[in-house]
DNA sequence: GAGCACTGC
């Protein structure tokens, strides 16, 4: 019987698809009811784009290392070309396919499909693995996973050994993770393709962040025998992706061949406006009334910015109804956006009642993460908000920008997933040719610390020199390696440091929250820690909706600590614990204990799923660090303690009161400000500590707890003692 | 007294 690895569902409604490994297991054992639906699946399989072209593909991944698949949204290349290639025999000698998606929806998704058409349970042949949960066993041969998670996998065998083939999905979107998993899998082909493996080999690999003890485990987990010579098999690299231009990727792996299929969309008309459109919420509206009046049935699509504009157009579509005729007024406006709370945001999927118009108002949410059926209309103001990140200062910062004509494509396509639709671009056609072919990289306009710590564990200790596909600027590279020098996660000459650099690399969190839980060992408050980063690891955790802001605010107070943000925080992580141990105690099931919890988040406008995701990563990063052998202590009520070792851990970002009430950061020398969320905001004590900076109207700080500037010569002499 | 697109380990 294959043996499950340990598996955390962090979802309630997945629970029951957990697989249940006992008794005998045979692929091919259906009851009546199944068997039609397994005809159907076969006839769907069949109809798709990609099936005519199985034998073909499958030749093309023997002759090449790498293979570039260009398919159109439709063409059924996520979910059939494991199932070809697990048939072509690329799984033999017990060796995985490994798919790796952006996304841990798509992920699940997806290997939930795979494992129906093959007619299997999932978590066997077919599984996934994503963070918190793996539903995979040692009979998986095909593996849908995040690629964040092979990067981590990465960590501890850096040959990737199990893997015979590993298929890139929605390359295109270019996610910081795809793009470092692009450069490194171009590193294992290389390695895999001409070492033998020999002990002397085994030891340049260096499992990540390990010690000679894990280095067994790789031996012996691997399916390379040391000193015998045996080659590896080569790796296969497929990289999938839906944009039209595969020259990048092709010319990124030594001009790999490209194929390109065709995918199954419905046309979609465009349509510009005349000339620039000054105000594009009041041109959105006159457009959005314009598709009700004069076109056929089908919901609409409007992409804004951000929840202020949906929150803004909601009101100005809800005044204009009332304005029309009765018989004109069936239509209906519908927000979705991440930081919506999701019973809210299920509301998107519910159909519009017979005769009835919806209207979805939406972030970038529904460009890709959500698909939302019903839309025959696209309204597209051709604008994003994006992060933006100036490495000079450090400072990350949102900004409108406009859309890429790809970007501009992913949404026009909305409109055509079910039948022919239109789109309306708010802008002149003239303009569209201006816009950038495609999305500049994540991972040029971003924080590059976690990036490089990563690398730096996986062996490479060149990171200027890394083969990326697109590289990061220079100076981005430099500010990220003089920050993890200033951590303690490199020594002087730019090594990882061990063991301080090697268990930050470990923990899967920002380097400066993983050097904080190993400052808190040696404070004897890594318990308050753990809480604190797994906090501050998530979205708002508070809720504040618009119409009980007063009732908000009092449930928030009920929470603060005089000293600051972090100690709040932890305050109402606590409380959730004690409301959890109350519902364990008068014996309820996980259901009920589940909705308990979910009713306490509520009555404390908690944001129920970000705290669930808090407490997840609290018990990951609580598993990792007692493997690590770090003392898990709690310094009880002594706050002081704690936030010296908040300091200790955040000394790069002190302030200091300025007679006019801002604060001036110490390590930058930039004017900021407290913001309105903290609990902090009015009392704004003389010297602090911040978590995050972020640019709005103002330089604002967040997440700030109460310091005397007199700990910061004394805790971090290294930093403080010249400028004292 | 403000407002934070979206992911991921």
């Amino acid at each position: 019987m294959p043996s499950m690895a340990s598996s955390k569902v962090n979802d309630g409604e997945n629970s029951s698809q957990k697989p249940q490994l006992n008794g005998k297991f045979t692929e091919k054992h259906f009851r009546d009811g199944d068997l039609a639906r397994r005809k159907l699946i076969q006839q769907q399989r069949k109809s798709l784009p990609i099936a005519s072209v199985e034998r073909r593909i499958v030749e093309e991944v023997r002759k090449n290392d790498t293979l570039i698949i260009v398919g159109e949204t439709g063409s059924g290349k996520t979910t059939q070309l494991p199932q070809f290639l697990f048939n072509g025999g690329f799984c033999l000698d017990g060796k995985v396919i490994g798919v790796t998606q952006p996304r841990r929806v798509a992920a699940v998704t997806v290997a939930k499909r795979v494992a129906e058409e093959c007619g299997v349970q999932l978590g066997h042949k077919v599984g996934y693995s994503i963070r918190f949960e793996d539903v995979t066993s040692s009979s998986t041969r095909i593996k849908f996973m995040t690629d964040g998670l092979l990067l981590r996998e990465a960590l501890l065998d850096p040959l990737l050994s199990k893997y015979s083939v590993i298929i890139v999905d929605e390359a295109h979107e270019r996610t910081v993770h795809t793009d470092v998993l692009l450069g490194l899998l171009k590193g294992v082909q290389i390695a895999r393709s001409r070492s033998t493996i020999q002990q002397t080999n085994l030891n340049k690999l260096k499992p990540g962040g390990e010690t000679s003890d894990k280095k067994d485990e790789f031996l012996s987990t691997s399916s390379l025998k040391p000193c015998q010579g045996e080659k590896v098999s080569p790796l296969k690299v497929i990289i999938m992706s839906a944009s039209l231009d595969a020259r990048g990727f092709s010319e990124f792996f030594g001009g790999a061949r490209a194929v390109h299929i065709q995918g199954r969309q419905y046309p979609v008309d465009i349509f510009y406006t005349f000339q620039a459109e000054p105000d594009y919420l009041d041109a959105a509206l006159i457009t959005i009334f314009q598709i009700h009046g004069e076109e056929g049935p089908g919901d609409i699509l409007v992409f804004l910015t951000g929840q202020e504009e949906i929150e803004s157009l909601e009101r100005l579509v809800q005044e204009k109804v009332k304005q029309l005729p009765e018989a004109s007024q069936k239509i209906f406006t519908v927000p979705i956006y991440s930081a919506l709370p999701s019973d809210q945001q299920m509301q998107v999927f519910k159909p519009a009642p017979p005769g009835s118009r919806k209207v979805i108002l939406a972030t970038n949410i529904a460009e890709t993460s959500v698909t939302i059926p019903g839309i025959r209309y696209v309204v597209d103001p051709g604008l994003v908000k994006a992060r933006s990140y100036n490495p000079v200062t450090g400072m990350e910062s949102l900004i409108i920008i406009p859309t890429s004509k790809a970007q501009a494509l992913q949404r026009s396509g909305r409109a055509g997933r079910e039948g022919p639709g239109k789109c309306f671009r708010l802008y002149a056609e003239t303009e569209f040719g201006k816009l950038m072919d495609a999305t500049v990289p994540e991972i040029k306009r971003c924080n590059l610390s976690n990036v490089v710590l990563q690398l730096k564990a996986l062996g490479v200790d060149d990171v200027l020199g890394f083969d990326f596909m697109e590289k990061p600027s220079r100076m981005a590279i430099l500010k990220s390696l003089e920050q993890l020098l200033v951590l303690g996660a490199l020594t002087d000459d730019y090594k990882l440091s061990d063991p301080v650099g090697r268990q930050m690399a470990r923990l899967p969190l920002d380097p400066i929250y993983a050097k904080s839980l190993i400052v808190a060992s040696e404070f004897h408050c890594l318990e308050e820690m753990l809480i604190t980063v797994a906090m501050l690891s998530v979205e708002s955790i508070f809720y504040v909706p618009k119409e009980k802001q007063e009732e908000a605010r009092a449930a928030r107070k009920s929470f603060a600590s005089l000293e600051g943000d972090h100690i709040t925080l932890v305050n109402v992580f606590r409380a959730s614990t004690e409301c959890l141990e109350k519902s364990k105690k008068a014996n309820m099931k996980e259901k009920s204990i589940e909705k308990s919890l979910n009713k306490w988040c509520w009555e404390n406008f908690i944001n129920s799923r970000s705290l669930r995701h808090a407490r997840d990563v609290h018990s990951q990063i609580q598993g990792h660090v007692q493997q690590m052998g770090l003392l898990v202590s709690s310094c009880g009520d002594d706050m002081l303690q704690f936030r010296r070792c908040l300091a200790a851990s955040f000394f790069l970002n002190a302030a200091l009161k300025q007679p006019d009430g801002s604060y001036r950061a110490l390590a930058s020398s930039q004017m900021v400000q407290i913001h309105p969320s903290s609990v902090l905001f009015r009392a704004k004590p003389e010297c602090i500590i911040f978590n995050e900076l972020v640019r709005t109207n103002h330089n604002y700080i967040r997440n700030i707890t109460r310091i005397d500037p007199l700990w910061l010569p004394e805790l971090a002499p290294q930093y403080y003692a010249a400028q004292n």
